[in-house]
DNA sequence: TAAAAAAGAGCGAGCGTTCGCTATTTATCC
DNA sequence: GGATAAATAGCGAACGCTCGCTCTTTTTTA
């Protein structure tokens, strides 16, 4: 709340920190979200009351089936976690199916499309790739729950859902890899397998949100992983016969504040 | 069979076809090490049938895991898939949770170790971290239903397993971050974060049996793969003071021959 | 033909889901 | 503005079903 008159600087300012105060919505703002995307399939119509208990039912969700996966938690404990009978569980879910399908559309739908408004649109190749490269990471550090559940759950849901899940994937690469050869044509990167590199910069992206109790163990923060990353990026694309004096060309501040 | 003669000499020619003629069980023979690895839990004699039975039955199970994952596949549609009975089934194992056991001992106690001999006892630390990075993707590429369905399902398995789960993944990261520590004092290597370096490497690893659908649709085979991450870890770790003709120092052959 | 293996009906437990009911909040009336 | 009525939210026992697993019977093998 303090500052808040100059930190709406996103993308200039490459950082966790002010990439969440340019995002319109945020973690405790993201059930009220939640709620009206989803209004018809929720029984209970009194918003107060409602957002709670989603937050409550969702955050157990995710609570549970990270240990085990969604297939073995049943409805009894995630009643038992969340305090809210079976039947008041059904107030809120139209069937456990249906539950995980909404935290699959509301990421896929919602989320993740609000983060991309924030690419950077001009600027170098470069400088692009790292924005997207950091979008990525930020979101995953804000929604990890979300990305990790679609991520390992959407295998046990409907068909059209696990095709969507692919979907996604090679949507992503393909983005990466437009921006590694729009580097490339610029001059200012050097790659022999664009689609290979692409994958593996996913990789990295979803290994942040998959194995966050490894990076928690190491005192990795999110913007230790996004420089990382970045830099990363910046030397395996580096055009070697280019001598230019910065070679990061972007605004990476230290970013001390995280998580 | 062919040839057999001119081709046991892995690790000096670093291909995917060489690796498997060096490796003392093949695809063909697994269940053969399988059914000694387990004979006091299973309750049929009879080798050759007992051979044929576990293959069936552990094939169907990486593929019913697949889609779905395990919890989500009854052992009733195993025994539809397999056309061995449910008494049938329970001949060859002891309960549904330690088939899944089995799986997982057995590729951490048998078939991962078997692997980790192949390993370079000599040479530069950059060419030990190529084959160590081979031996991954090669052992990837023959086992990738075991690697898959470890990784997919160590979670839903007994907390022991699970924690043994998490210990191979740092103790995989320890052994890459050693070679890199060790190319940085020879000189061989520059590295700012030989952690997360070690981390990023091994997620690409397991990338690529974990997405093996992808790799599939644009036509990578193992040894591009293995090419491109030995490769792109070159160009990583490069020690851009150094001079040295050979940046690779290792012998890749190009390997038309795969999957 | 005796031993080994496969078969498949059957068991109790636990699953997702429903439904009749109570409790609580909101709206209406004099 | 307090009493009454209506609407909404929460509850938990009960249902039908499928699960992992067992056990007796039948078939196969040497």
């Amino acid at each position: 709340m303090s500052n808040s008159s100059t930190q709406t600087n996103w993308p200039q300012e490459q950082c966790f920190s002010s990439f969440k105060h340019c995002l319109p919505v945020c973690r405790d703002s993201v059930y009220c979200e939640f709620f009206n995307a989803f209004r018809e399939d929720i029984k209970v119509k009194r918003e107060s009351a409602a957002i709670k208990n989603l937050k409550t039912i969702f955050d157990a969700t995710f609570e549970l089936a990270s240990k085990g996966g969604f297939d073995a938690m049943s409805l009894r404990d995630l009643s038992q976690a969340t305090g809210i009978s079976m039947g008041g569980l059904y107030n809120y879910i139209r069937s456990k199916d249906k539950l995980a399908q909404m935290v699959n559309d509301f990421l896929s739908q919602r989320l993740a499309p609000l983060a991309y408004s924030l690419n950077l649109e001009n600027g170098s190749p470069r400088q692009r790739l790292a924005t997207r490269l950091r979008i990525y990471i930020y979101m995953g550090s804000l929604f990890r729950p979300w990305y990790r559940f679609v991520y390992m759950e959407s295998k046990s849901m409907a068909r059209q859902q696990r095709d969507q899940a692919k979907l996604f994937d090679l949507v992503d690469t393909a983005k990466l890899k437009e921006l590694i050869e729009e580097g490339i044509s610029a001059g200012e990167m050097q790659c022999s397998n664009t689609e290979l590199t692409a994958s593996a910069l996913l990789a990295l992206i979803q290994d942040w949100y998959l194995k966050s109790w490894k990076y928690k163990q190491n005192d990795t923060s999110t913007d230790d992983y996004a420089n990382f990353l970045v830099s990363m990026t910046d030397k395996l694309l580096a055009n070697n016969d280019q001598h230019t004096g910065n070679q990061s060309g972007y605004n990476a501040h230290s970013g001390k504040n995280n998580q």
